[in-house]
DNA sequence: CTGAAAGCGCTTACAG
DNA sequence: CTGAAAGCGCTTACAG
């Protein structure tokens, strides 16, 4: 037998409907803030729970009302630092409205895994929603049986045309070209890409940022500058390698690395191979790790508001759980440019 | 209206019962492994189930069984990298026996707050225990407000003897001095060491790693080698910056930083002042986060079993909820030394 | 604006 | 080894 039950003296809602003098039904309508209650009445329960200090059993709520009041949190391969922003976010939206989050991370699961976990998860978890982080929310196959089963769900992606469910992103091709004008200004042309991983929506957004920002400023864009690369530490040295292999007149002065991992493995590279950072070549990043202000000189790149992600996108499910029609709807938050030693500042 | 709770066709224990021809009582013994039931019976029983894809309902059994089989995870300032291997240890052993974990991040609270913050979440999460991250494990009043209240938990900490509940921790003095002895073997003797915070049992932990060390050596411990930190970046700058001003007969050959993020401190120190490593500078830090292999060069360091610590800790709990008496259990796991180019590997 | 009744799907405590 | 009854603490659907 477990202790706590035994000690646990709960206050019900009938014990309220008592002191309070009114049906168990008028006390769930003030708890559950539903209205048509009469200020008096109302007074009467909310000093009555109070001096019994009554909480609402949720186990009860959930049975009666055949909703779990729990979100689930599905997510693979993102940084832990991404994903600890995104649970902070989840949970301040959750806490607000009484909520609980389930998380599910399918980090070392491959696709077929994480389908078989993910419908365990839908037929278990009573969950009454999923929130999807990135890259995971452009699998189509798992969209689909998300979908299949009617569950309802907000994607967190760059890529909001996958689905008709609700998506919600962050403005990176803006932030990216906003970057690469940055450097611009400083006097470079040349300017080296490493792409991102082609599975996240993002990678194909920085690059579109960086396009526009070269022809906003009618400079060519050369092919030879423009190198791939998965979002990985060993694809920013690699990177950098080839880039740095050019001819002298065709190497570029500064390098736009898709995401911070990658271009700490430039500034790796960089001092390995005796290149002056930023004076030889300036470096910039994307996603404004911690330990981009670690390295010295200290990363330029751009701070995403993940939190802010996370919390606008547990809003929409919230919003769907209620009843709202949020079909279709898609929404980005900018992100903002940090200039740091590594680029000159 | 919810549009889940419409298209589920939920079975229930009931049309179980009737396909196998028993009452709900027997169905739910066999749910359950309760024993007590006939291996024909319990035959038909689960064909039954299986044939109606039959999945008890959580809500109802929580409600009955006065049981939420929740379990909280809490902590506060410890890193992502951290409690994201945590979150995977406690969730490895919670799937197990299904029980969801809930997670209740207090990074930006005051103890003052975390204190509400937690009465709140014992009273209204209805979670059956609690797993303490640290260094919040260690917060005498947080442990003296889940003892008051009863609430079993267990604590993942350096730091045993705080309480009576069970603890798991990792041999990281056993570590610590094993690392040292490395700089030894390799002819050091002048060995500074940047400590980590004290209000994390790990950091005395390390200490006496390295006291213990150098007495096994007999290598007099000079105090002026060893310098705070509270596990922060900036106290490994500010460490090498202090050590390695000694004069040059006094100065360290090489630093022990309590953690990686220190090390990585230093090595930005020395690497900013000319100093290089690993030939005039041998640094190794402590917990092998990710970025340790992504500096050059890369960094020695100790590798913990976080996750299973995590998974122990989590088994520890379960057990204790299921009866088990468990007071002052103390649990502790070896962690590995890991060489690098950082002390010349 | 308020309430009486039924029921959500299980487990507990007991009896046999 | 098996079961009938009561009840967990709420919400739903309806009536007034």
């Amino acid at each position: 037998m477990n202790q706590r039950a035994q000690r646990r003296k709960t206050t019900t809602i009938k014990q309220v409907a008592e002191l309070a003098n009114v049906s168990i039904k008028t006390v769930s309508r003030v708890m559950n803030d539903e209205g048509n209650v009469s200020p008096s009445t109302r007074d009467v329960v909310l000093s009555a729970a109070q001096s019994l200090n009554y909480r609402p059993n949720m186990a009860a709520r959930r049975l009666a009302s055949r909703r779990s009041f729990m979100i689930c949190l599905i997510y693979d391969s993102a940084a832990s630092d991404y994903m600890v922003e995104v649970q902070f976010g989840v949970l301040e939206r959750c806490d607000a409205d009484h909520y609980n989050l389930l998380i599910r991370p399918c980090g070392e699961m491959r696709t077929s895994q994480i389908r078989q976990t993910l419908e365990q998860i839908i037929l278990q978890s009573n969950a009454d929603g999923f929130i999807l982080g990135p890259p995971l929310a452009d699998n189509r196959a798992i969209l689909e049986l998300l979908e299949g089963h009617g569950a309802p769900f907000v994607r967190i992606s760059q890529s909001p045309k996958r689905s008709r469910q609700p998506c919600v992103g962050v403005e990176d091709t803006q932030a990216a070209s906003e970057l690469v004008s940055r450097l611009i200004a400083r006097g470079h042309s040349r300017i080296g890409l490493i792409r991102g991983n082609p599975k996240h929506g993002s990678a194909s957004d920085r690059l579109a940022g960086y396009r526009r920002a070269l022809t906003e400023h009618d400079i060519p864009i050369r092919e030879e500058l423009i190198v791939s690369g998965r979002y990985e530490f060993d694809d920013g040295v690699a990177g950098a390698r080839q880039l740095l292999a050019l001819p002298a007149k065709r190497r570029p002065t500064a390098i736009f690395a898709s995401n911070d991992h990658m271009a700490l493995g430039v500034m790796q590279y960089a001092g390995a191979s005796g290149v002056r950072i930023p004076d030889e070549l300036a470096v910039c990043g994307f996603d404004d790790i911690e330990f981009a202000r670690f390295v010295w000189p200290r990363l330029t790149t751009v701070n995403q508001p993940i939190r802010g992600v996370a919390r606008t996108a547990t809003d929409l499910l919230i919003r769907q759980l209620d009843g709202e029609n949020l079909d279709g709807v898609s929404i980005r938050l900018p992100a903002s440019v940090i200039e740091r030693e590594s680029t000159g500042a």
